[in-house]
DNA sequence: AGCAAAGTTCGATCACCGTCGTACAATCGG
DNA sequence: CCGATTGTACGACGGTGATCGAACTTTGCT
């Protein structure tokens, strides 16, 4: 316990606490196949990745999901973190993307296939 | 309960008794999006799939698991009850071969693009 | 200032999953 | 017939995951 910030340390932040700290995404090369197959191997997660792919950014509650908040902010970090979505702070909410772009340039044709199996692209 | 077979049925079977109960396997229309991505999101699994993926039929010995033989009947069933390999039964052991038309005809592309993202298309 | 809205964090609960060891079943070769 | 081989079945155990409720934080609005 090293007091290495005294008393009189008033945080100088630029602007707000929010935009300071920024959501941690992993970066295009460290996105993982097992974790991408993971985080949409939930019907859940899926029918968030479909709306996803609707296109734009959407919030927790522009997606109609039948789980409670707390449900809802688990299910979001799972693909954030692993790299299927990104979260942009704005305001009091989180507008979330799909990282189409990037998922196509980690794994080629993966994320395509998987949203026209789940029925996105008919 | 009909007693359809009498006491005196000696189960008159062609030839074997393992030939005789046939392994389940889903339809291909039964095969569910997200039983197959929870079914390749093992990383154990998904070497299983890369080796099988490279043809032909291969037996539980034969795929190099740092597991033991209980883990890796559970993955086996595992992959076969979401349709993504079969299991064939040949005296004591089981062949088993990915379902590569079966998957191409319900998720197109969905198969290739994960063997690509595992490494083994090149 | 005060309150409502949007999410997060934490703890708890319940279920499932991956792993193992042991016991058991079926087949093949002497 | 006996034994070796191949794999399954059945617990058991620790870890993870999905879900909830309650408390809290940040921001926006009046």
């Amino acid at each position: 316990m090293t007091a290495t910030s005294t008393p009189t340390d008033p945080e100088p932040d630029a602007s707000t606490k929010a935009a300071a700290e920024a959501l941690p995404h992993p970066a295009v090369e460290e996105i993982e196949l097992a974790s991408v197959l993971h985080a949409l191997s939930d019907p859940m997660r899926l029918k968030i990745v479909h709306v996803l792919a609707t296109g734009g950014e959407h919030t927790c509650k522009s997606i109609d999901l039948p789980v409670t908040k707390s449900t809802c902010t688990h299910h979001f970090r799972v693909l954030r973190e692993a790299g299927v979505m990104s979260q942009r702070l704005e305001g009091t909410t989180r507008l979330n993307a799909l990282r189409r772009a990037d998922l196509e340039a980690r794994f080629p044709g993966l994320l395509d296939s998987v949203l026209r199996a789940a029925g996105v692209v008919r």
